[in-house]
DNA sequence: GGGTTGTTTGGAACAGTTCCAAACTATTGA
DNA sequence: TCAATAGTTTGGAACTGTTCCAAACAACCC
């Protein structure tokens, strides 16, 4: 009953199955399952345990040596990308765009900084023979232990 | 024959010891030689292989767990710093400074970027209860593949 | 359907870091 | 100067996060 062009009531799967298509990436059950948790629900970001937790919690069953290659896909592909904030351990973002980060040094969690908040006014030039491939700003915050103080 | 507020003929160790005595640390053999390393050369980056590998060359004799001891020690104490840019391994830096980096994705070296290079014009507020413990800004580089085109 | 190729999997292997208990060393005070 | 004490170093085991591997499996194509 859809016209075959429409695409404002897909199947639970389409979106994902679209994205993985155009990677070039088979959409086997993990990846459409992963996809699915990562990418309908907004921008995340995610390390390789929290989202095979996250799987298992909902049912999925996917090992995680499979969680690690597909995230690695995922950012390989561009569908992902990678944010290093903490020694030992990657985090995963599925928000591509140009941005940057909070980073919340007490729980581990990171937050997207409005692209509009936060600006680089002076940037260095690159030295001789090498070029910039990305700029991270990481913006690090530790609970307020009271607010009376000044 | 020095007089005893004489500064300027210092013996070998007497700038590290000074700061190992300030941050309430031992001057063992090993901080004073590790500290001579570190902070005898300038601004250094170096993570913990490096820096047990360049020990061993120079005939100091420090086990792998001391140099990660005394990497964490003398940052807890402030007098380095550590640099979070790639996953899977811990920078320390010597520049104590407010100031940010540029990494070579290519060959894993860090640079500092001097201070008055780089300006964020626009500064994010902090989410409610929590405050800004830092902001970093990590200028990723790779070598230019070609510097004709465009 | 059947062959081909790409994917998933559990477990082994790895890298970087921390932990541990025993040996050692700087410091302190008599 | 020496002994007692408290802090430090050490090799190796343990741990954590990640990658590798070969076998089983699933998607794709004709």
């Amino acid at each position: 009953m859809n016209t075959p062009l429409d695409t404002s009531r897909d199947r639970p799967f389409s979106q994902t199955l679209r994205r993985l298509k155009d990677a070039g990436l088979r959409p086997t059950r993990q990846r459409l399952a992963l996809g699915k948790l990562l990418f309908d629900a907004g921008d995340r970001h995610v390390t390789a345990e929290q989202l095979h937790a996250e799987a298992g919690s909902k049912g999925i069953k996917v090992s995680l040596a499979t969680i690690y290659n597909t995230l690695n896909q995922f950012t390989e592909s561009g569908l992902m990308r990678e944010v290093v904030v903490a020694p030992g351990r990657s985090y995963y973002d599925t928000n591509t765009e140009d941005h940057h980060h909070f980073f919340y040094e007490d729980d581990g969690s990171l937050k997207d900084i409005p692209h509009d908040a936060i600006a680089l006014s002076a940037m260095p030039d690159a030295p001789e023979d090498a070029e910039v491939a990305r700029v991270d700003v990481i913006v690090r915050l530790c609970r307020a232990v009271d607010n009376q103080s000044q």
